[in-house]
DNA sequence: GCTACCTCTGACGTCAACGTCAGGTTTCTA
DNA sequence: TAGAAACCTGACGTTGACGTCAGAGGTAGC
């Protein structure tokens, strides 16, 4: 497929998948006319660039892992800082449910005092 | 307090501490020189901006959304702001909860590829 | 009162993941 | 075989949350 409708399958912008490849990512076939081609299963791979990109790993600790997540083979070095990217989405997950249950109790709270009291002034 | 001190005991910068000033999310008193002085909450305070900044809340959002959380009451149209937010924390501890099952394979699988089989390139 | 450290304002620098625009070529559709 | 729509390669712009540097003034221990 062309990089429009990879475009359109991922939700991502064409101007990312072309930055995908530039930092690697992403590897393409050219046409004759040196048009992009991708495979299927490019969609998946963007979608995984994407879910990582989300939890905050940099393009080089991607591009990094990827070759891995691919066949399924790590260096010890490489597993490592694997593990150290699961600690690090462990402990966002923590801190976001701190967060979630703090807005909760404002929620809570915001929407109980509104109903008898004075409103916090909106901007 | 002064601000090298809030600094060390809140763990962000001097500069950061500045910064959240200038967005208005944090005051301070002035000493006769112009030095800023903190009270004690503001350790509190520190850390609940940082928290909502981790959950990708912008700094306007914050502004928004703080004198709620002190006071514990919202307007109508800040309380759904504050849904909004909710609900895309939420998806986003879905979103890493996800991304944690995809490394834990990789992690599972390159463990044990790697006692029997070809590691992969680091680097 | 000396000295070492802390703080001030202002202003430019940074970094990553793209957005956007220009100017030209390719591909699809009628 | 038009012409619209998609694609190409540069290359500069954007945004947010700070980093960093300069030059000047404040503060605390001895």
């Amino acid at each position: 497929m062309r990089i429009g409708e990879l475009a359109e399958r991922t939700g991502v912008s064409v101007r990312a998948l072309r930055y995908y490849e530039e930092q690697r990512l992403l590897a393409a076939e050219r046409s004759g006319s040196g048009q992009r081609r991708y495979a299927d299963n490019a969609v998946g791979r963007v979608k995984l660039i994407q879910q990582l990109y989300a939890a905050g790993i940099s393009s080089a600790s991607i591009l990094e892992m990827l070759p891995c997540v691919v066949t399924g083979v790590a260096a010890p070095e490489v597993l490592a800082k694997l593990r150290g990217h699961r600690s690090s989405v462990v402990k966002q997950i923590e801190e976001l449910q701190e967060t979630l249950q703090q807005l909760d109790t404002v929620i809570a709270g915001a929407t109980k005092a509104y109903t008898t009291g004075v409103p916090c002034p909106p901007g």
